[in-house]
DNA sequence: AAAACGACCAACCGCGCTCAT
DNA sequence: GATGAGCGCGGTTGGTCGTTT
């Protein structure tokens, strides 16, 4: 009864507490969390409310959108520099959280991961062929390279980030290859902030060349460059999925504006062309030559 | 049609820092 | 200076949804 009452919830946030919630910080500004509890007014830990306000609550969030390949491509860099500092990091991208960030690297880092070591294993494993689902579920991993805002027209409603000023929907058609465009430096709010960091003035990724030693890699990024060195292979992965790699390489832009696919609900009509009918064809054979990732 | 699997995301937890007392 | 509350951050977990077989 009186128990109840003190019982702090958890779980999943109703729309009435988020609506306590916002009332709140409209009020008193996103401060003195605790307070809230204290109140009565909820019966969330102060840091609960906390989480939910910065997470979900507050204006200009990106929730529902994909990140996009521009984005995707400062988290990588900005982790090369920074490490795990997901906080840094999303103050990098506006309407973008350290959750988010955080969440995304890490799914990114699983898709490398899955992806390399099935590259990675020899072919003979396959003989056993105890799991050819898997191996044919790896593959397509790869054509996931330009879709990262695919399933974005099934949550994206309120992409709505101030600084998103798309005019017209950008035409959702890949472009698989080319290489020779020059990826348009339009982060909003990247540029300015990296002015103040001396060592991120390479970070504008058209600069971006074949041999750029000055290129600062995690080391995780720089054990994977080291295991893949076959830059066709690269090409196929695009700048998306492995765009640390694809950076090294020079690989192509953005092959659409993500955040219109975002904002129009667009999905993306993929080529039969492009890299996902490629990895069907690819010769199973060709990662024969990578070798194994030592276990991390 | 259903099971298996993977991707994604929201939320929690623990730790460390800051600041007021 | 010591202490405790509040807060921020990074790591982790569990649930949901979509895809594949």
């Amino acid at each position: 009864m009186e128990g109840k009452r003190d019982e702090i919830r958890k779980g999943p946030w109703k729309a009435e507490e988020d609506e306590v919630l916002i009332n709140h910080v409209k009020k008193y500004g996103a401060r003195d969390w605790s307070s809230i509890r204290a109140k009565g007014l909820l019966q969330r830990t102060g840091k609960s409310c906390r989480l939910r306000w910065v997470n979900k609550l507050r204006p200009n969030l990106k929730n529902g959108c994909k990140f996009s390949v521009e984005e995707e491509r400062v988290v990588i860099e900005l982790q090369a520099q920074f490490g795990n500092k997901w906080a840094k990091i999303a103050t990098y991208l506006p309407g973008r959280t350290d959750n988010d960030v955080k969440n995304f690297w890490s799914s990114r880092q699983k898709r490398l991961a899955r992806i390399l070591q099935t590259s990675a294993t020899p072919s003979s494993s396959s003989s056993s062929n105890s799991k050819p689902r898997k191996v044919k579920k790896e593959v397509p991993a790869f054509h996931d390279v330009p879709t990262l805002q695919e399933e974005s027209s099934t949550k994206a409603q309120s992409c709505s980030s101030s600084y998103i000023d798309t005019p017209e929907p950008a035409s959702i058609v890949p472009l698989p290859f080319h290489s020779d465009l020059v990826v348009k430096n339009e982060l909003p709010c990247y540029d300015a902030n990296l002015a103040q960091v001396e060592t991120q003035t390479q970070i504008p990724f058209p600069q971006i060349s074949q041999h750029q030693p000055e290129l600062t890699f995690s080391p995780e990024s720089q054990e994977l460059l080291a295991r893949l060195e076959d830059p066709f292979l690269f090409n196929v992965f695009g700048a998306v999925d492995a765009p640390e790699l694809g950076a090294q390489l020079s690989l192509g832009p953005p092959l659409f504006d993500p955040f219109s696919s975002c904002l129009n609900g667009a999905r993306e009509v993929r080529s039969p062309t492009t890299r996902g009918t490629f990895f069907d064809d690819f010769p199973s054979d060709v990662f024969d030559n990578i070798e194994p990732l030592p276990s991390p």
